[in-house]
DNA sequence: CCTGTCATGTAAACGGTTACATGATTCC
DNA sequence: GGAATCATGTAACCGTTTACATGACAGG
């Protein structure tokens, strides 16, 4: 059992889906591609931690929609109890920011700009998927109940977004330093 | 061509380095066991893109101090050209936390706990890091130069002592919610 | 007509971790 | 006496990505 087998269990236990809504839903948390995770789900299934049931479709393809069962809810529990991984970040763009040294200013910009570029993205992704979840669950914003599914969603969201401006901020910081620079040549 | 051996070159661009201080100084910016670097450098070498000369020690173990070459540096510069890949985040413990809601308000707690002494130990190391880079290298704040290989650094330590502090703050906020919600059973 | 979405799978290759292997020195 | 640091390497395994493979429907 690695940490993707309980991501795809956590998610089950919210609601049941395909491997295909599974590949979705699960990217903002854990990326993995749908090559991981069909054989992954087959594996919990022989397992016993999942079940399925084919559901036939006219419009579209069938799919199997996969169900968490009870030995799944006690590994997830027990999941919980056992202590973390540390996180791992692996951001090639910290990197090429540690190196900007070796270029010139264009150079410098352009890793800062492309960086800003995706962060840009990534906030008005959260922004809208935060909207969303809102608009569904009004109840969250007035009674907060931290053993509810979409409180500990909606937390999540809006640490994402604060990250996400501040990553934004201190590139507009860093833009601005280089053009400083770039205006009094040494 | 990886990330990893890029993040290699990037380091012996700054100073020439044995494989195990490449292992200890990579770290914060991109995670890589010794059985990784080590065939990597020779790798690297094979190519062309590094070379090294054998230091004999009396009181250590002899060692390999391996130097960019000039090939090594055009790797680099063109590496910085390139698109980046996105950052991929790996986080277990945001895995629990959106996954909360299936315990009760003791393995919450337990959990966010963990975080906090998680991004507590981290920030001590930082604020020692930046602390040190500050005192031996004066100079950068007086007359901050873009292009020098500290400033880079400095700006890097920065953002990260800003983000933990902000990991931090959430989780406070988090244990906060969680106990006033422990106190008002529904 | 072509591209994108839905839907599931397998195989090969690559990236990364854990374990095996050795050995001297230093510090508790 | 035992653990930690310095120092380099290999081998097996696990996790992840990329590529191969198929097919129906919808929209521009």
């Amino acid at each position: 059992m690695n940490t993707l087998a309980y991501a795809l269990l956590s998610f089950l236990a919210r609601r049941p889906m395909s491997g295909y809504d599974l590949m979705l839903a699960i990217q903002p948390l854990w990326q993995a591609k749908h090559s991981q995770i069909y054989p992954l789900l087959a594996k919990l299934e022989t397992e016993g931690h999942v079940d399925y049931v084919l559901v036939e479709q006219k419009d579209k393809p069938d799919k199997k929609v996969y169900s968490i069962t009870e030995s799944g809810h006690v590994a997830l529990q027990d999941w919980l109890q056992q202590p973390s991984g540390d996180p791992i970040i692996r951001d090639e763009m910290v990197l090429k920011l540690y190196t900007l040294w070796l270029g010139d200013h264009a150079s410098a910009k352009r890793v800062v700009e492309e960086r800003i570029a995706y962060f840009r993205k990534r906030l008005q992704r959260l922004e809208v998927t935060l909207a969303d979840v809102q608009d569904e669950h009004s109840e969250v914003l007035t009674e907060p109940d931290i053993l509810s599914p979409v409180f500990t969603r909606l937390k999540l969201l809006e640490r994402a977004i604060t990250t996400a401006r501040l990553e934004l901020d201190w590139c507009f910081d860093f833009l601005k330093q280089i053009e400083q620079s770039e205006k009094k040549p040494r």
